[in-house]
DNA sequence: GAAAGTAGTTTCCTTTTGGAAACTGCTATC
DNA sequence: GATAGCAGTTTCCAAAAGGAAACTACTTTC
């Protein structure tokens, strides 16, 4: 008897693991979470601003995060009419609705961390 | 006038990305969310049950990614006791922890697969 | 004794990701 | 007119991630 998968088949799974791929397709790679994060502490910031926010980012990849960032509509980018000319990146509406699965993240890394301690201090 | 960070800088941002941080450095990864998944959903599953349940995966990811979970203590592996040999992988108490992390990012990832279907029904 | 099921490992390859450094082009300030 | 700040882009490279296919080794069933 050949066997087949059970528990991913059903239709509530499935949706389930294709909303896991989307999340993950959106906020993958090493730096988006922390993007995302910085901008929704920080209201509004400039370019060299997130720079120096993100702690050991560089250009290159700054640049290509907040373009796929702003793609999918999470933040804004709004060239000021200042001289010199500035940039206001900041969170849209919709990148807010983050906050949770952000805070879940971190209050979970904070946890992994005690465990860690506590398990070493044993 | 040298500009420094001005809000990652303080101490409660530093950890919050640190915990970030720690967060994906274990979860990162295009299966660890679907196997843990899986394991929640469907308590005890042998490895050829995974390669089942977790579509697409193929039998060299399956194996080091579970190495990985259970290295971190986030999934148990037990060898039974019966002929042919099985292996039993499960979710651990600590995995457990992960759920409502799961959780949100299944629920973000639904809505955000909502929002792109209104969008174009417009 | 051939086939099929258990649980993986190994090899070889391609793609993706990420980073350092240099560069552009503009403006304001010293 | 040199320097420094803003907002990036380009090039070149190394490392990591991921996948297909073949293979090991053992056992049970037909």
């Amino acid at each position: 008897m050949k066997k087949n998968a059970q528990i991913n088949s059903t239709p509530v799974c499935q949706v389930r693991m294709q909303a896991i791929t989307d999340a993950m397709s959106l906020l993958s790679g090493k730096w988006k979470f922390h993007i995302l994060g910085t901008l929704i502490e920080g209201s509004t910031l400039g370019f060299m601003d997130l720079l120096r926010e993100v702690k050991g980012i560089g250009s290159k990849m700054l640049s290509k995060e907040l373009q796929d960032l702003e793609m999918n509509n999470l933040i804004s980018r709004t060239v000021m009419n200042t001289k010199p000319i500035t940039v206001a990146y900041s969170i849209t509406e919709y990148g807010k609705t983050l906050s949770p699965l952000i805070d879940e993240m971190a209050k979970w890394g904070i946890n992994y961390r005690k465990s860690v301690y506590e398990k070493r201090d044993k």
